[in-house]
DNA sequence: TTAGTATAGGTAATCGATTGCCTATAAATA
DNA sequence: TATTTATAGGCAATCGATTACCTATACTAA
């Protein structure tokens, strides 16, 4: 169907290797009448040359592969945005698999990006460590973002923030603030363990008490937000609630204003990640910003430095931004 | 570096041909034993066919390729859900595009998608006519979802909604609710005729005089709203807000509350798409609900069966629902 | 006994582009 | 004039999987 190498040798007369050639910049022993002759053959049979067949010829695809857990979840085509940028800049496509935060569904997307052969794999929220490891012998480079994976297993990059230390903050925050009973909202993953942990860490170090009947977990979305605090204040009073993230924060705004509690004053929230809208809810959110874009960017450049240049993987932190605004 | 069918071959003492129809499971004529032999040594070995080679010899790739505008406009991801959701079921894979509504990128992304050979494409946000006919010649079958595409053009799909109706009913709204002073608030790309003229039709019906200090057009982002409401309350009153989408709506919410005007009661507003947290919003935003996740879904099903079954490509119209909350 | 057929699996061409190596001419140098 | 060398471009193997067609054996039916 598609307009062939082939084709557009035969129609100017040269062979497929000329072709080739001049599409590859090869071209320093061809002449300018031939060259002009091919390229304008095939912009105007509209030739666009098969990535398969080269991708099968040279094993380079020009392809890097970026899973995430929930694309519904804005934090995430942020990073995706990072990602795409820096990948368009060098002439790399990205396919994005999406995994509903179902594991089963994060292995079948690294064997479709395995047989898609792609150079590359950035991903977010990690397997298992079992799992892990298999995927890591595949001798693909892998970027990791949005947490920081404990494993010896060495060979792929990571991107990271500290999201123990930012969650920390962010109830030391509430804690300043005065808040007696501080709530804490978020997700059940694997990859929740280091938040969950700097809310403890600033509560013990307050020397206050962690009541699991304040803790609630469940998914990163609003309606864990809202569920949870209607959940906790069925049996509760809190004036504070750590939220795992800013979905989570917005169902907890409804909630509460449902319930006609003020914010702040009655009950004071801190979010995580900033989206970008976060700013422009009422009230603004307060929030801990994870750098979402620059992570999705340093993740692509780190991995296509490594594809092109064989720059080794690395660990690369970034820093957290708090972003005091209407509910603190 | 990867495992290939020629190993898996040689390992278990069988042809290629032999690997293949075991993959492939035309297996009739195979033994049980070597069945097992062979899926055995796969499986330890841990090959996966490269797609490449598959799709070069078979021309068919299982991909679909996605184009839309925006990925950080949360509208998107949620037909990408419905897109993924459908293709996994039936084992394709998705490959995003992002254009930042950017007509070069927009080509260069069919381009790619071209070059990697998907089955069929999926997108939002037409190309002007010229390069749209260029994109339909290809061949390759192509769902465009979200607005109606007017061009003789035939062999492509489309999955959209009365925009146009919808904008329609979401100013006749207001009218209905006492506002006096309508403004109109959206973007200016080709797709937003539509959306407009709906403004425009139900003033005229309502024997009001379409203002053009009352309408501003940029993005279809917060920035849009909150810079177009305050640009236009420089010289005017208004007691309603017609907005392109909820993204623009957040905006224009962020502003009024900022300047301490209530909502609804000083100024109605209408929202358009249905964000899936824009019911969380405070007040809760009323909006014109586009179905996203089954537009994805039925544009992959309609493109999929194309792909499959050669069922023709159709046009179809889905409902929006109007859904009043707290902002009119 | 022999032709026919079901079973099991192998051979080799093919998909489209790339690339190491080869040929042929022209130009430059000895 | 003879020999390099630069220029221009072609040949054919190759990447990994698929598949039409072929071979060989075992079993059936006539």
């Amino acid at each position: 169907m598609a307009v062939t190498m082939k084709e557009i040798a035969e129609i100017t007369g040269v062979s497929k290797a000329t072709v080739s050639k001049i599409i590859n910049g090869r071209d320093r022993y061809i002449s300018e009448e031939t060259r002009k002759k091919v390229l304008g053959c095939i912009t105007q049979m509209g030739y666009v040359p098969n990535a398969m067949a080269r991708g099968l010829k040279v094993k380079k695809t020009r392809m890097i592969g970026f899973i995430l857990p929930d694309i519904s979840n804005p934090f995430f085509p942020e990073i995706a945005k990072g990602i795409e940028d820096k990948a368009k800049k060098e002439g790399f496509g990205v396919v994005i698999c999406n995994t509903d935060d179902r594991a089963e569904a994060e292995y079948q997307s690294f064997q479709f990006l395995f047989a898609q052969q792609v150079d590359g794999i950035i991903f977010t929220r990690a397997l298992r460590r079992a799992n892990m490891d298999k995927v890591f012998e595949s001798g693909i480079p892998i970027v990791v973002v949005d947490r920081e994976v404990n494993t010896k297993q060495l060979g792929f990059g990571q991107i990271f923030i500290d999201t123990r230390q930012g969650i920390k903050e962010s109830t030391n925050l509430l804690i300043q603030a005065g808040c007696e009973k501080i709530a804490y909202i978020s997700a059940q993953y694997h990859s929740e363990y280091d938040r969950y942990s700097g809310y403890v860490e600033a509560m013990q170090e307050a020397g206050r008490q962690v009541q699991a009947e304040l803790v609630y977990k469940n998914q990163y979305n609003v309606d864990t937000g809202y569920e949870g605090i209607n959940k906790i204040l069925e049996t509760n009073k809190v004036d504070g609630v750590v939220c795992g993230n800013d979905l989570i924060a917005i169902g907890v705004i409804r909630a509460l204003s449902e319930r006609g509690i003020k914010i702040p004053d009655q009950v004071k929230i801190m979010g995580f990640d900033d989206m970008y809208f976060s700013q422009y809810m009422v009230p603004p959110l307060s929030t801990i910003k994870q750098p979402a874009y620059e992570m999705g960017a340093q993740a692509a450049e780190m991995l296509i430095d490594n594809i092109l240049y064989q720059k080794p993987l690395a660990k690369k932190k970034l820093n957290f931004t708090i972003c005091m605004r209407g509910t603190v």
